[in-house]
DNA sequence: ATTGTAGGCCAACAACTGTTGACTTCGCCG
DNA sequence: CGGCGAAGTCAACAGTTGTTGGCCTACAAT
């Protein structure tokens, strides 16, 4: 029996994935991924065009940021650091783009739409006045990557050590300034 | 005139900083480095060896952290931002460690070292408690990377906007209470 | 003036990269 | 059965990379 094409495309992502996520772009080679996958490199190419073009088909990345304008309004803190938390442990995507915004300055633009657009929004349904939310979202950004940077990226010991409720409570209140304080 | 060894080598060695800083390891090319520095890429393979070693030179980073335990006790979360701060804008190796830690494990285990042997000793100073230590730098840690990685490398506009002051009367509070509260 | 040496340059190497085009093979449809 | 399109393979391309060795050239000591 032979494959469909919707097969050998999605196994190619999700090797694209693992790889881009492991490596980031530049170490990620398309004849590694294609090696993964056990598939000819040149599949690769017959499937998404170049390389560039499979990396933005895997860097396709959604937060998926509930709204926390619903929630009692003392509980944003930790309700934000509790989703990142999730959202990094099960999709590789934030990975990538972490891995690889870093140094491809593409990426970084992506990662700036994505703060923007969507943790933005968010913010601003906290607030009633629009000049504070570029400063309260930055602020987030900055502790909640940092934290992503030093555990799952990183590697510091005492942090990817800490327990998820450890990280909660300390980061919890963090947020909570400030997003509201 | 003709240069001296040294000379050369300084020249090397800056171009170097100036490119694995910009460019991260891998697009940061000896060739790129060597041409900065207008002379022939063989020349950085006769004084530095490898590119390897080249950058293990152009790493070599010291946090100079200062000695909080002197200092009011009230006042330690604002004068480790303010330092962090100072550091990351004149020192091109901050920016260099974390481009290609990011990427690469072995810079990835240098910056652990050098958080566990800089920056775990300094905690130290503030506790009693030897059991604390590990738990307050790590936090510490992600939130003064994280400010550094969304204002110095990702460039999030808020982030990069904010003024220095901005920056050290909301983080102060948050490191304080990281690292003593 | 000769020579030794250290600084510098050139050309080439082998390996690896993304990418391409021609070729083969499978399986369905008429 | 025959052929046609889709799925897959193979080999090669052109460019770039780190790295090497041989060669040239200025300068200081003899």
């Amino acid at each position: 029996m032979r494959r469909s094409s919707e097969d050998t495309k999605a196994l190619i992502l999700a090797a694209a994935r693992e790889r881009f996520a492991a490596d980031g772009y530049e170490r990620a080679t398309i004849r590694a991924i294609a090696a993964d996958a056990a598939i000819d490199p040149s599949m690769v190419m017959r499937y998404f065009g170049s390389k560039e073009k499979l990396f933005a088909a895997a860097a396709d990345v959604d937060l998926r940021l509930p709204d926390l304008a619903g929630l009692p309004r003392e509980t944003v803190g930790t309700a934000l650091i509790s989703h990142f938390l999730d959202r990094w442990e099960d999709d590789e995507g934030m990975m990538i783009l972490l891995r690889t915004g870093v140094t491809n300055e593409a990426v970084a633009e992506r990662m700036r739409g994505i703060f923007a657009d969507q943790l933005g929004p968010l913010v601003a349904g906290l607030h009633d006045d629009p000049a504070q939310v570029p400063l309260r979202s930055g602020l987030a950004a900055a502790q909640v990557l940092g934290m992503a940077l030093c555990r799952y990226v990183l590697r510091l010991p005492p942090v990817a050590a800490m327990s998820r409720e450890e990280i909660v409570h300390w980061l919890g209140p963090t947020l909570q300034r400030y997003l509201v304080g």
